[in-house]
DNA sequence: GCCGTTTTCGGCCCGACTGTTTTCAGTCG
């Protein structure tokens, strides 16, 4: 019986948080769950291993209990607590908590008084009226309950926009209102102002000479579909692309305050209101309120908030309680100086004409010459990619060659032949060792057999990495945001094995990949592993366009210009391959 | 259930909104 992977653990104590709140936990203890398991989804080792060595509790938020609870589930794939309260509440309890307005209070009084255990119950007793019967519910309860179950049939959540679909709208939104004469500032704020994955909703705070002017301004943009509700306070509405847009207007002194609260996230605003309790000052959209004195600090600016709290100024993507207000007291000392777009000087991962590319060697390199790059690497996939899109070893030998032959041509650029391997399910490559001796750089990658187990997937991907021709790692985890899991993989054993032989993990670039995810890129470069931000580009437009999601996972991760390969130059990236340090 | 520049016990962010309420609990972000 394989280990539970990390993702198994979290989901199950996840779980837990759920089955304890609906018996009536107190929410703390509630939260400490849902805590725990966002710990151990976010760690970068198997939690599993740890939790058999009783190292569990070294994860932020995992006691002794919690220790115990996981090693229950690792040695005897369940936890007592879960079979126990799994008996008590049926499985549509839960999802009928999840419905908008109805939480575990409500749900419990529905199942208790009238029985109702699923969605269909639900619905049946709303339609025949018999909840305004209770205690705290009335017609407008059944109403709403009737209209979350239209809009949500299966009890599903809101999907999450991926984060370039969302800025895609949220830009040009934020730009028109910048233009507009009756603005002053204008920000983004929320998960798309930290950069994350993906978002729920987009938030956009802003001050004005005229609200009122500005609002009405808003809500007539071409790209909002529908207003529900609006004043000189501000407006929310919802674009024809089916994304929620919050505009709030606040006066200037108070900019700062609301920026901040709305950026998030909201586990670092809590914890950072916490440590504010303890120096006797609350932190609100509206100021800082001194204990001592009575009065309330308004802020014109976020440095000023975390000036008033004894803290340096924390960039929006380090704001996501992973130790940036330990790091942000004594000036800042131990916040990293995040990489920035321009310190990147070459791509390592793109694709031409030859496998699925759009464009020939020599589009590719223009475009990426325009885009600031001094070199990039051509890196088709290789022999048994199937679809027609292969590059078996004969074309390759030509390939070098015509990478050879651009790389004279051009100025301004220079071209590594390549190739994107693949790592086939035991572990070897799809090419002969003496055809990538010859390359000038190899990135080896997983494109087939996601479904092995955790330690079938680890062996393999280690394997790969210990090949002496593999200089990196091509998207290291498989996973697409919002649209597939990671395959399971122990991202320990990859970084321990990268560091090991220096080969380089990839940070690919494509917003819909963003993989290393931010936690593990943290973790690698912690390891000594060092990074590269790839842009996967299968046209000449995507150099330009995935920068900014490379580098805003990269600065999510806590990495600076030191801890990417490809912030070097040529010559001394060349050096840092691991084919040249044989 | 976790955790400690007050603490190993007693706290654990802050405010808005909603629907049902004669003063507030539950839910949400």
């Amino acid at each position: 019986m394989a280990d539970p992977t990390n993702s198994d653990i979290a989901d199950a104590l996840a779980e837990l948080g759920d089955l304890y709140e609906l018996d009536g936990a107190i929410i703390h203890r509630v939260v400490a769950y849902r805590t725990a398991a966002q710990s151990v989804r976010d760690a970068s080792t198997s939690v599993a291993a740890l939790a058999r060595e009783g190292r569990a509790t070294e994860l932020a938020g995992v006691g002794k209990t919690l220790q115990e609870k996981i090693l229950a589930l690792v040695e005897h794939a369940e936890i007592p607590a879960t079979v126990k309260l799994r008996a008590k509440f049926p499985a549509g309890l839960v999802q009928m908590t999840r419905l908008p307005g109805l939480g575990p209070k409500r749900a419990r009084m529905l199942y208790e008084a009238l029985g109702i255990d699923s969605l269909d119950a639900l619905r049946a007793a709303a339609e025949g009226e018999r909840l305004r019967k209770l205690k705290g519910f009335g017609p407008k309860a059944e109403e709403n309950i009737l209209a979350a179950l239209e809009a949500a049939p299966d009890g599903e959540v809101e999907r999450r926009v991926v984060l370039d679909r969302a800025l895609a709208v949220g830009d040009p939104i934020v730009a028109a209102l910048r233009a507009h004469p009756a603005s002053a500032e204008v920000e983004l704020a929320g998960s798309a102002r930290r950069m994350a994955d993906s978002c729920k909703d987009l938030d956009i705070i802003a001050t004005a000479t005229d609200a009122d002017a500005l609002v009405e301004a808003f809500v007539a943009l071409p790209e909002i579909e529908s207003v529900a509700g609006s004043g000189s306070a501000g407006a929310r509405a919802r674009t024809h692309s089916g994304i929620k847009v919050d505009l709030r207007v606040v006066a200037p002194e108070q900019f700062g305050n609301l920026l901040q609260h709305f950026t998030g996230s909201r586990a670092h605003n809590m914890a950072l209101r916490e440590s504010a309790v303890r120096r006797g000052l609350h932190v609100s959209e509206y100021g800082v309120l001194d204990d001592a004195t009575g009065e309330t600090l308004e802020c014109t600016s976020e440095e000023a908030v975390y000036a008033a709290l004894g803290l340096a100024y924390i960039e929006p993507e380090l704001r996501e309680n992973r130790g940036e207000l330990e790091a942000a007291v004594d000036g800042g000392a131990g916040l990293p100086k995040l990489i920035t777009e321009r310190d990147l000087r070459g791509d390592l991962h793109a694709h031409t004409t030859a496998s699925d590319g759009k464009n020939s060697i020599e589009e590719m390199a223009l475009a990426a010459r325009d885009a600031g790059y001094s070199y990039l690497a051509m890196t088709d996939h290789s022999a048994s990619m199937g679809f027609g899109m292969d590059v078996p070893p004969k074309q390759l030998e030509r390939q070098i060659e015509l990478v050879k032959d651009a790389n004279e041509a051009l100025d301004g650029i220079e071209l590594l032949a390549g190739s994107e391997v693949n790592i086939m399910p035991d572990g070897s490559l799809d090419y002969p060792d003496e055809l990538l001796e010859r390359l000038d750089w190899a990135i080896a990658s997983v494109h087939t057999s996601f479904r092995l187990g955790e330690r079938e997937m680890t062996d393999r991907i280690v394997a790969a990495i210990e090949h002496p021709w593999v200089d990196a790692l091509g998207h290291p985890t498989g996973r697409k945001v919002e649209a597939r899991r990671p395959y399971p993989l122990d991202v320990g054993r990859v970084i321990e094995a990268a560091a090991r032989t220096g080969t380089m993990l990839e940070i690919n670039a494509n917003p819909d990949r963003r993989d290393l995810p931010d936690v593990y890129a943290r973790a690698a470069a912690q390891a000594g592993v060092r990074i590269v931000i790839n842009s996967d580009a299968h046209r000449v437009r995507t150099f330009e366009r995935v920068r900014r999601y490379g580098i805003a996972t990269a600065r999510r991760g806590w990495l600076t210009k030191a801890d990417v390969a490809n912030t070097l130059p040529y010559a001394r990236f060349m050096k840092l391959r691991k084919r040249a340090r044989r």
